[in-house]
DNA sequence: AGTATAAACCAAAACGTTTTGGATGTCAAG
DNA sequence: CTTGACATCCAAAACGTTTTGGTTTATACT
């Protein structure tokens, strides 16, 4: 068994109450004592039980995150820089991350119960919010801390980081109109995630203000992934007036489109113009490279941490909602025309 | 605060004692008290502290993963895919899992000191295997259970997965051969990662069946990053004698590759071959889209997993040392010539 | 000499479980 | 009426900490 604090006590000749204080820098033990405590604590290799502690300190210094996964083989570029923020951020101050794979639904809801119940966490990390989020719900009516990375349309009582998607679309669509773009259509996300919405609307009322038209029949809405961007796109562009730019709302389905148009046999950025949003690594180097909408996704993680490591230590965050402007990358797949 | 075993005991008006028993479904205890108290165990919402729960039965049920991280803007399609099929098998046998970033080093080597010995989980996930791993050597030492992905060159008296990487280089050298190719350069990885060794091992040896030279100006290290796997392949391409294909020990670096040889205005496939190993979602995406080795990340993910629950459930894993075979992808960045 | 003050230490309680080793009551058999 | 056997229950210990509320001893001050 590993060492505990019972043998360190019996080795220096002290009881256990002096040992814990002394390692924990109290000042009511000898400086002589707490200097040989110490030496043979780490002679010794003794930690505190972490267990123990917990359990006595009635908390755990522990954040959950429960990634909503879609499907087996699961591979979004999203959730790895996500979650190097957040881990980075978290072991900064001390706190470890539990982290689960869900795929949303009841599974999912039922571990945010047990976690709850069996208090196995401090709080949670919510990602990806969605229309009238049960997560939140849940979390709300336990009153158990929490921070999220996603708008939602209740009232925001909690802390929240987002970017700003209107102002995000409104670049991508200023920079078409700037291009000559006149047709352009809209591939949009599931309708239950919320920053579909935010998206959407930014879109919408960009499209407006330059009073282009919106038809109908430009409009999409896919599953996230390239395959429905592929086959979208294909849809799109076999129209009898098709749309002469694309808009995406990610950019694994701009990259999916990307492809669609090549089968086709369109040359991206002469031809047809094509935008995402994220900004994910791969972007960089499609073909064309892709136009997209830089979403600092790191620091995301690491803000939204650092708000419920506020919260769990119950201070309400210096700030509650943030909201980050995110900035326009022009690259060849919207090249002027 | 929450409920405890206590408030069941007193609503149901028997002992903290009848009501762990009956919860566990111990035969000591009567059919209808125990009906009862499952119910408005129910009723409550009790849930077992984990924490206690833990601190009683001496295991934590989680298992440890420190994934090696290099920089911040860290997004490695590997992990994403890989800590999906982790999560979900040990959520299967009702084990959490706890999750850090470190750099691999003293920071890294840090928290698996600290996780052992405030014995924080019941053993390790490790990947991406060094040369005289820091992290094994430790965890021998601490007795402690672990479960490796990748090869090592120690004994391995622990449970061990691996690609066979020797067999894929194999493949991608018999195909390019068979295309014709004579001149065949190479860009490794890091010399301290184990694949490092297999994947060069495998390349060269079959380059020798062959008969075929290896110029030692054809070989290079690369970082696994698509910038070096660029910059690299420049330097090759502009050799006076230039190899004709070029084999990248993993997608990222071959993805550069790609992006060097078309700024060198050649056509990959027709003026030169390039291939990749690991087929990450994205290179079946490139232009041309790349060839690769495949191996199933997630499964892997998946049978580590299960082997650790063995050896820290006692038993030995029915297989101690699994060596899966990849497959060779053949796509148009080494079409024929 | 008596008393207040400070320094150094510690026993015991508490956190919430599970498990050990009975205790109690009932019923049937002798 | 006694004895066993069985069913049902429970008090207390233990897991390894931290914290509370002391006690003891030495020192300084009247």
């Amino acid at each position: 068994m590993a060492v505990t604090i019972k043998d360190v006590a019996e080795r220096v000749g002290r009881s256990i109450t002096t040992v814990s204080r002394a390692l924990n820098d109290y000042d009511d033990v000898n400086e002589k004592t707490r200097q040989r405590i110490k030496q043979v604590a780490a002679e010794m290799g003794y930690q505190p039980s972490s267990i123990a502690q917990q359990l006595r300190k009635r908390r755990t210094d522990t954040l959950g995150f429960i990634m909503p996964t879609y499907g087996p083989r699961f591979s979004d570029p999203f959730f790895s820089e996500f979650l190097a923020g957040v881990g980075n951020t978290a072991a900064k101050s001390g706190f470890d991350l539990l982290v689960a794979t869900r795929p949303p639904g009841e599974e999912e809801l039922d571990a945010y119960i047990r976690n709850i119940q069996s208090r196995r966490v401090d709080g949670f990390i919510i990602v990806r919010t969605r229309r009238n989020d049960p997560r939140i719900t849940l979390l709300q009516e336990h009153n158990y801390p929490f921070a999220v990375f996603g708008r939602t349309e209740k009232h925001n009582n909690f802390p929240l980081v987002d970017e700003n998607s209107e102002l995000g679309m409104q670049l991508v669509v200023n920079h078409l109109v700037e291009q000559g773009h006149k047709r352009i259509g809209y591939i949009a996300a599931p309708e239950d995630l919320m920053f579909a919405q935010y998206r959407w609307q930014g879109f919408k009322t960009t499209l407006a203000a330059h009073k282009l038209p919106l038809n109908p029949a430009w409009v999409m809405r896919g599953d996230l992934t390239q395959r429905s961007g592929k086959r979208l796109t294909h849809q799109l562009l076999s129209l009898p007036e098709p749309p002469t730019a694309i808009v995406a709302s990610n950019d694994l389905m701009a990259i999916g489109a990307l492809t669609a148009a090549q089968e086709l046999g369109l040359t991206v950025g002469r031809d047809v113009a094509i935008t995402g949003f994220d900004d994910i690594p791969w972007s960089e180097n499609t073909h064309p490279p892709l136009t997209t909408v830089r979403q600092p996704i790191y620091q995301i993680g690491a803000l939204v941490t650092e708000m419920l490591i506020s919260t769990i230590h119950g201070e309400t965050p210096a700030k509650g909602r943030v909201l980050l402007q995110p900035s326009l990358i022009v690259r060849a797949s919207s090249a002027p025309r």
